[in-house]
RNA sequence: GGUCCUUUGGCCGAGUGGUUAGGCACAGCUCUGCAAAAGCUUUUACAGCGGUUCGAAUCCGCUAGGGACCUCCA
């Protein structure tokens, strides 16, 4: 079975053919770092990791360019009035990179903790400012584009008259018209539906570059198509972002680089859909966010506790990309809970012994594992059908779990099904899910200790000294430590 | 107002017309010195109405609720 993405474009499921054998080239509209990123944000960064993954697990060489956008109208709440009067020392104002970079280094540090993979090229707005003026002069010579007041638009209607805009979004560009909205500039434009190119800066705009047009700055969606063509050419293969970008972001991308490049500029557009809380889709403007830092200390109303992030990705992990996902702390205890158990399965796995040889004594149960596992790889290949590749893991637990505590015998599969299963769990949980451990406990001086105590504990069992045996899990629960004991007389701990 | 999407059991969430998604919670049982964990078993569904079909959660229509985009937005 081949990978099948969904295009947003055609709105179907079609098979990944990339353009050039064995190279992917994929972009992914990165965040504004004019803020704090929040869970919502995580979406897409999760889901074009695991198609990065995937990609990179297919055999393929990916270039993955994720952009930072760090131009445009910048101001961090409540500091923006008292910005604006700008008799203050140099020191005492916001630097609008200080902003930049203090954001830029909050998204690094969640996205490491996400177990994300760095994008190869992460390229940012205001690097790219040459790039973005060249693509401007180039539509404004294809006649495009035009100047007012320091300020260029791209010709919608114009550009409607030999292409389709509306063709990614379905939108209809007389309803576009009909719209009765105004906003600022609005009067300079010659069509409700034109977009900025470039904004002439008014004079306590920070944030300003001189072009062939005056002092001003890139408008929203040129930097993406200047910085993906530069990049990955005037066609590449896949463009990924959330849903509400469709409208108007990528819509005007693909009005842009097609006329720049004569060509349309992406083969298949992926969206995320939204994270919502209480059915409402999370978003600043909606006083709805919770940040990541909020989310991982907890620090929120709606939280119960600390949700880790790990949680967090097998959250949303468990439903499909395309699908909205309601946010509560009830549903992210829920998956804290289902991973701690999937990840258990896991560790046994690790440590069943595969080396017995010989056909399955089980033959039906054989079979049906293989079933599941042949499975994994046509979820995924299903348009990255992650719930359906985590149902299939969670099947495969129980029978993970009696081998071990041998409800089911040791020799009901094969030795080869075993190992099939000790690979696929590891690439499917590890490489392609990005899923790692939650705790790393391989500190020896800490295993040593643990060792010991168990020893002390199975001494105290044998001598049916329930007083000290009790003290010991007691305490050690209290701090966090799980003891359990094995059917053999074994015992094992983890971390809670 | 325009365009589009959605409504699944206590909760979260898969579902390509025809046999159990899965997870969490709940209950019973097994195991255990007692627990925990694990395993086994089991209960709750397809918003409403109508239609197509041998058969619909799945297709069509209507009604009701919710949502997204049209403006910065993942």
């Amino acid at each position: 079975m081949s990978f099948k993405i969904y295009n947003s474009l055609s709105r179907q499921k079609e098979v990944f053919e990339p353009i050039t054998q064995g190279h992917v080239g994929m972009y992914v509209c990165g965040p504004t770092v004019s803020g704090e990123s929040h869970l919502g944000h995580a979406r897409p960064y999760i889901t074009f990791d695991v198609l990065y993954r995937y990609l990179m697990y297919l055999g393929y060489k990916v270039r993955y360019v994720r952009n930072i956008t760090d131009a445009g109208h910048f101001e961090e709440e409540g500091r923006e009035a008292e910005d604006k009067i700008s008799k203050k020392a140099i020191l005492e104002k916001l630097e609008p990179m200080e902003l930049v970079q203090k954001y830029t280094n909050l998204y690094h540090w969640a996205m490491l903790q996400f177990n994300c993979i760095e994008p190869t090229i992460e390229p940012t707005a205001t690097g790219h400012i040459v790039e973005q003026i060249n693509m401007i002069k180039k539509i404004i010579s294809e006649g495009y584009a035009y100047e007012v007041n320091g300020s260029v638009y791209f010709d919608v209607k114009k550009y409607a008259e030999g292409h389709d805009y509306g063709k990614l979004s379905g939108r209809v560009l007389d309803d576009l018209l009909e719209t009765t909205r105004l906003l600022d500039g609005q009067d300079e434009k010659r069509d409700k539906a034109d977009f900025a190119l470039w904004k002439s800066a008014t004079p306590e705009h920070i944030m300003r570059w001189s072009s062939p047009w005056g002092d001003g700055f890139p408008g929203w969606h040129i930097e993406c198509s200047a910085m993906a063509t530069k990049y990955l050419g005037a066609r590449f293969d896949i463009h990924g972002g959330g849903m509400d970008l469709l409208f108007p972001h990528h819509e005007s991308e693909i009005a842009q680089s097609t006329i720049c490049n004569h060509e349309a500029p992406v083969r298949y557009w992926m969206h995320n859909n939204m994270i919502t809380i209480n059915g409402k889709k999370m978003g600043k403007s909606y006083n709805n966010v919770i940040t990541l830092r909020q989310l991982f200390s907890g620090d929120h109303p709606l939280l119960s506790q600390p949700i880790h992030p790990m949680t967090v990705r097998f959250f949303i992990l468990q439903s499909h990309y395309r699908s909205t996902l309601d946010f509560s702390s009830e549903a992210l205890v829920a998956s804290e809970k289902a991973l701690k158990r999937l990840w258990e399965a896991y560790e046994n796995l690790k440590n069943l012994n595969a080396a017995h040889e010989g056909i399955a004594a089980d033959a039906e149960l054989d079979k049906q594992v293989n079933t599941w596992l042949n499975e994994l790889h046509d979820f995924i290949n299903d348009d990255l059908s992650t719930p359906k590749v985590i149902a299939n893991l969670f099947e495969m637990a129980p029978v993970i779990n009696g081998i071990k505590d041998k409800h089911i015998a040791a020799d009901s599969l094969s030795a080869k099904t075993i190992t099939r299963m000790q690979n696929d769990f590891r690439i499917f949980l590890e490489d392609i899910l990005g899923l790692k451990a939650v705790s790393e406990n391989d500190n020896e001086l800490f295993q040593s200790i643990m060792q010991l105590l168990i020893d002390i504990r199975k001494e105290a069992k044998t001598k049916k000294d329930f007083v000290t045996s009790d003290k010991i899990r007691n305490q050690l629960t209290q701090m966090g430590i799980m003891i359990k004991d094995e059917k053999d007389g074994e015992m094992s701990w983890t971390l809670a």
